[in-house]
DNA sequence: AGAATTTACGCGGTCCGTAACCATG
DNA sequence: CATGGTTACGGACCGCGTAAATTCT
């Protein structure tokens, strides 16, 4: 048994069953990866796929299970593989880091400066998308390291490190009938058209929880992924915006008056997420702890809630 | 990197450095080996090994990690090997077992009875040790199950699954005045010699603190690791003996009186440990279930007890 | 001096790319 | 007939064994 036949084995069912597609994704011809797989098959003594014809459809039970340690081997070559780079080339390398809008936006800039400033050999990959493909992207290893908010509890592939914890805040127009109303509550909210982010999105799923617990339908005009575009809709007058405390920047957005909501809702904890059989390199490790650091003014797990 | 560079790799590890060593073992000669850890060293770009001139006295920081991944590697491929025998050829292979003296003398042979009645095709493998050797051979993957009552608990590579529990009985020659004391007491052995175990086998560490507990020292006067060491001896008229409930054969040892002292002493479980992360071929799965229910007779876990 | 490791070299095997040949929808 | 997979074949590479050179105890 090969390394080679086992990683054109992997490839495969990361790409559909089609020999071709795997092959070119291996920088290989396709009678390559079929030679591969034959071997494999061979032998082992068992078929691993559904065929019908020449066609592959899919694994069998025995692929199944094959397919699971092929993966454990190639995660430990590669991990031999960063051991060597993370003692040869300490301050090389390229960093994929996952994280929705909000937290590219408005949370990573200053990690990134600072971790950029510590390892400027290190290349840094943003990659961006809805909480579900962020945990996808990491699972799969298409991306190092993820930051989330929400959706990530259950999968035993990942290690999730709490970072820091935040909530919301009420952004409007300076003006604005809301802001005069003391104290703010949920009925107070729900008397205004709201602007907020869409469901799965940055806590949305908590905070439409503290509305339903207590009877009450707050009126959603609109719903964005992105802080941005909720800002500029609560300039433009269509509602009161409810958005994470850390998205409002006090230099930019001093046209729109802030105001906090941590005594309505419960606070949410962003994590960053990695394989749980993957070795982190050294500046992989680094830029949780620089993460961790960066974010700790806005409130670390763990102690009393401070979102200045 | 290939496959056959960390197993020259670990080979080497497990031969005490000894190039030429692990080459046999590997049945390579040994420039072969030499090329192997070679490459390795090019390939990640860092040395691996503490070094005095060419030869080699150790691993280094770095070779540490790369040990771990390496045996991670070389498990998977393994198991994938195993996954396909499984299926290919479900009622052939060998199954080496490890246990101690009275699991083998006494509680296995109707297990592997019953065991090889099922699968003729499997070669059965029992190797022998003390408590300790039995974990080591099976962490070190020169068995693929032990048999355990003690010392294993703390090891984070193992699952043991417990099997049945058990308890020690007196046997005296017929007619010995302690058979008349009623009821028996931990005083009452300790106004006789005792034959027993050695410590560290069969239950003698839990036996030796329920004594010093009651502030008592019993008078031991032959310790040995075999059941049938202690029978000998009481029959010589040395003493009496303190021995695991299971190893009195009635058919046997008939000229032998047994009282139970399960009202005494606390009860042992005898596990079957074996490495978490190996794949379990069926009838290695299957050993396990044909101990259980061979020896449930003998006292479940979990259920009351039942020491006939 | 002897044991252990590295260097040198050549043969055999095999990996993979090219090209021609089949199957399926 | 186009897409996708297998069979056939040859050149280059490389893994390993033999043998000589080197180094450490």
């Amino acid at each position: 048994m090969e390394l080679r036949q086992l990683r054109s084995f992997v490839t495969l069912v990361e790409s559909d069953f089609n020999v071709s597609q795997a092959a070119e994704r291996l920088h290989l011809v396709q009678p390559a990866v079929s030679q591969h797989l034959r071997q494999l098959e061979d032998e082992l003594g068992v078929r691993l796929f559904r065929r019908r014809g020449k066609r592959l459809l899919g694994l069998n039970e025995v692929g199944d299970k094959v397919l699971a340690y092929a993966r454990a081997a190639l995660t430990a070559t590669g991990n031999i593989a960063a051991v060597g780079k993370d003692h040869a080339q300490e301050q090389t390398g390229v960093l994929r880091v996952a994280a929705t809008h909000t937290q590219a936006r408005y949370v990573l800039p200053s990690v990134v400066r600072r971790f950029s400033a510590e390892y400027p050999g290190v290349a840094l990959e943003i990659h961006q998308g809805t909480p579900a493909q962020l945990i996808d992207m990491v699972v799969r290893d298409g991306v190092d390291l993820a930051v989330c908010t929400e959706g990530l509890d259950p999968h035993p592939a990942l290690l999730a490190v709490p970072c820091y914890r935040w909530n919301r805040c009420l952004v409007a127009p300076e003006g604005h009938p809301v802001l005069a109303c003391k104290p703010l509550t949920l009925d107070v909210l729900c008397a205004y058209p709201v602007i907020t982010y869409v469901f799965g999105f940055t806590g949305r799923g908590n905070m439409s929880d503290t509305f339903s617990r207590e009877g009450l339908r707050p009126h959603v005009v609109l719903g964005a992924v992105d802080t941005d575009v909720i800002k500029t809709y609560v300039r433009e007058g269509l509602g009161i915006g409810i958005i994470a405390d850390m998205a409002y920047q006090p230099d930019h957005d001093a046209d729109l008056a802030r105001r906090d909501l941590s005594h309505l809702f419960p606070w949410e904890v962003t994590k960053i997420a990695h394989l749980r059989n993957k070795y982190l390199r050294g500046f992989q490790q680094r830029f949780i702890d620089v993460f961790q650091a960066e974010t700790a003014g806005l409130g670390q797990v763990g102690r009393g809630p401070k979102t200045g």
